[in-house]
DNA sequence: GCGACAG
DNA sequence: ATCTTGTCGC
């Protein structure tokens, strides 16, 4: 608990020191068990920033069934900020908040899928390889944009993807997940390959650009959504 | 030195 | 991320 008191009360240098140890923790090999609940998990703020908003989604994995999971559980946390957005230290600003969602949760996911990049960062250590060693979980980072790395031009037909590159290694990959919309960024996060990511997100992939898991994450973290909720109640 | 820059 | 209605286009 020590460490956790700290290790979210850095200073901006102190922060890119850690993320560049933590990576170093990071397992690039799959090592997952047999998948029977998926997490997804998406961060929103409220109150102009003042409150941060996690929500996880556990979607019960049926090859069957796929896309169209059924929703096991639902769960949404609320805290105050910590840190404001800094490009490249968004972990420390999401995580905690994400782990408090977590930590409310009943069912235990084999694989979790995360808004943002696994280790296609600039030290190789995403929101999502971040929240993947605290959980010691496998990961995957699903990023609607670019942060950092180049890659060619993507093919126009759904599944079409080409490597995201970062001098001659391979962070991740530039994925058309919808036929004629903009590609998301695939990076493993942690315990897993980006072969093994990309065919998990492929197997998630329903009716938009983003995969259920981090999709109904979305939708429920979104403020529309919460506004729904009270509406009906 | 000049941009770029997840959510 | 968030502020926010209607509207342009396939």
């Amino acid at each position: 608990m020590d460490a956790a008191l700290h290790e979210w009360n850095l200073s901006p240098k102190q922060a890119i020191a850690l993320q560049s140890q933590l990576a170093q923790q990071l397992e690039s090999s799959d090592r997952i068990d047999p998948v029977t609940y998926i997490a997804g998990v998406d961060i929103g703020f409220e109150e102009g920033g003042a409150v941060t908003r996690a929500a996880v989604v556990v979607l019960k994995w049926s090859p069957d069934m796929a896309p169209q999971l059924p929703v096991i559980e639902q769960v949404v946390h609320r805290e105050p900020t910590r840190m404001p957005y800094i490009p490249g230290l968004l972990s420390f600003r999401e995580i905690p908040a994400a782990l408090g969602a977590f930590a409310k949760l009943t069912t235990q996911p084999q694989l979790v899928m995360v808004d943002g990049q696994g280790i296609a960062h600039p030290r190789r250590l995403g929101v999502a390889a971040h929240l993947g060693l605290w959980l010691d979980l496998p990961t995957i980072g699903i990023a609607k944009s670019r942060l950092t790395g180049i890659h060619a031009e993507v093919g126009e037909a759904r599944g079409d993807w080409v490597p995201l590159m970062a001098k001659q290694e391979v962070i991740g990959a530039v994925l058309r997940s919808r036929t004629n919309v903009k590609p998301v960024f695939v990076s493993p996060g942690h315990r897993l390959t980006l072969a093994t990511s990309l065919e998990w997100v492929m197997r998630c992939l329903g009716p938009t650009k983003l995969p259920e898991p981090t999709r109904l994450a979305d939708r429920l973290a979104s403020r529309r959504d919460q506004k729904r909720i009270k509406e009906t109640r």
